[in-house]
DNA sequence: TAATTTTTTTACTATTTCGCATAATATACA
DNA sequence: TGTATATTATGCGAAATAGTAAAAAAATTA
């Protein structure tokens, strides 16, 4: 990649995008200024408009941001092993997520987006598509459980991708109120149960 | 009950906090202004100061009334009926809320506070609180639907009332995202289907 | 060196927002 | 009738906020 023209950039675009994710995960997209995302991006206004576009912009650069690293993090659902264990190393990596930092705050894209959805048609789309993209990953994941004799038969695998991603919903939710990991943990253990029984 | 002494209110106090809530519930706390809680509550801001007290305590006093107003509405969970019945009216009810208005809203309370939760840590603890509550009613009432053979005991109550609510807390997100109303019915159904099996 | 391009930086405008001070109004009570 | 009380209504001023215009700076290219 050659180096472009004009006066060179002194921010990396994925750090500042990192940084201005973190305002938003901690604030929400509303109770978030431009002063303060500049302050943690470390840039003027103008160049956060002329990097990204507008507030809303910016914010729903990150929500992509945050969707790629988790899907990422989640780590792969096509293993051989158990579909438990899957599932559990699944709810594992979304939970160390999102109680990661020093005070837990849960999703960022379930526990912030929601409360725009409506004032922004934009995010309301993105939600949807990325359920959507998690519904059906995981529907793929139980139909390839079953078709390998791993899980048995009455599991339906679109109900068993709802569900399973019903406790994703909930554990983003009760993470960010503030419930103990190991509740959390908890939790997630005896969803994996019940959905593979 | 005795008139006071001064100047008559000319505003309902539940009416009131019913307005406050309908605007918070569509476009979030931190995005709405005190102007347009006045404008929606028909009164100017110095009175909404001396009735609520600021803009947190009446967001909270709203997130209030809507939990008592969903648990009412939610029905009766102690019927002698199936489990599998009466949870699939506990979310018939739920979508009924979530989904009622000319556009779909979700849920207030999941939808609009987990994004404030940093920032207010008594909201925090309002989520903490309700949430704790619907699992408490939920496992009470699983615990009793087994006790009185209604349910196979492999059903672990605790369990079954957290996913019984994560899914609560799904219909909720996905509702606000616009997913259609026979989807939300069907994953529902599903849902109940699975925890009651 | 000069021209061009892109970004940074500074500064500005218009609007929104909050909080408060003050005046006006409507009731109960003595 | 007059006083006390609680609310409504008006308006001011300071701060925050979003977005933009214009100048300055740092690089490439001719």
């Amino acid at each position: 990649m050659k180096r472009s023209r004009g006066r060179p950039r002194k921010f990396d675009t994925r750090e500042a995008l990192g940084q201005a994710l973190q305002v938003f995960w901690t604030k929400g997209y509303a109770g978030t200024s431009l002063d303060e995302l500049a302050a943690a991006m470390s840039m003027k206004r103008p160049s956060i408009y002329n990097a990204f576009g507008d507030k809303e912009a910016l914010y729903r650069a990150a929500l992509n941001a945050f969707q790629q690293q988790l899907v990422s993090g989640l780590g792969t659902l096509d293993s051989a092993d158990e579909p438990a264990k899957i599932l559990d190393r699944f709810f594992a990596r979304a939970l160390d997520v999102y109680t990661g930092g020093e005070t837990p705050l849960g999703c960022f894209i379930f526990c912030t987006a929601p409360a725009e959805a409506v004032a922004h048609p934009d995010v309301r789309a993105d939600i949807l598509e990325i359920t959507g993209k998690i519904d059906g990953t995981l529907k793929l994941f139980f139909e390839n459980a079953r078709a390998s004799g791993r899980l048995h038969g009455a599991c339906e695998p679109l109900v068993a991708a709802q569900l399973t991603q019903a406790v994703l919903h909930s554990l983003a939710l009760r993470s960010r109120a503030g419930q103990s990991r190991t509740t959390l943990n908890r939790m997630a253990r005896g969803a994996v149960e019940m959905i593979c029984r």
